[in-house]
DNA sequence: CAGGATCCTCTTTGATACTG
DNA sequence: CAGTATCAAAGAGGATCCTG
């Protein structure tokens, strides 16, 4: 049926999945982290993780630093909105218990 | 791999899909509808509104309330809690946009 | 090390038909 | 009118292997 999609709707493909929230979370919590060590904390395969970053970037939540070494080394962040997708979450907590 | 679920997970599952969340919204502008009101305005089929009532039902968010004359009406509406998942998403919205 | 390519399963959604 | 039953389709997520 594919009309207008909500704000919620919206917020939801980014967060709501097992992944995007995780992700999130773990980047709070760690400033900068590489694919292989973000993989390792979640426990996931890398297509899911790579899929989700790839959205989160796209979005804006997230933040892609290349290194040109040998071997070459990624790190992801939060940008400003992704860790205001944090707040959100603080939001919907308090929402959720009350 | 099913570990715990966050509150934001949680959150998107009632009302972030497509249909929970415009489920919330028309009931939001409505106080009450049947079924089948529902059914229309949303033009989706019976079985996914059904899931999803129930499953806002379940969670707190959608009130049931059953008239016995010939034939039976059912009227949905929102509760307090229901209501406040419309906060929820204008605390959204402001965070997507900005 | 960072990720792409495949293939497979499970859940969600959907169309349609039917019942009390 | 308010749903349930069935079946098909699509997408997300997952396991595993492979490459620059």
């Amino acid at each position: 049926m594919a009309e207008e999609e909500c704000p919620m709707e919206r917020f939801c493909k980014l967060v709501g999945s097992r992944w995007g929230c995780l992700i999130v979370k773990n980047l709070m919590n760690n400033d900068e982290l590489g694919f292989n060590e973000l993989l390792r904390q979640l426990s996931t395969n890398p297509k899911t993780l790579s899929d989700k970053l790839k959205l989160l970037e796209k979005n804006g939540l997230v933040k892609r630093r290349v290194v040109n070494e040998m071997p070459i080394r990624v790190f992801y962040s939060l940008t400003e909105k992704g860790r205001g997708a944090a707040r959100v979450e603080e939001f919907i907590s308090k929402w959720i218990k009350g």
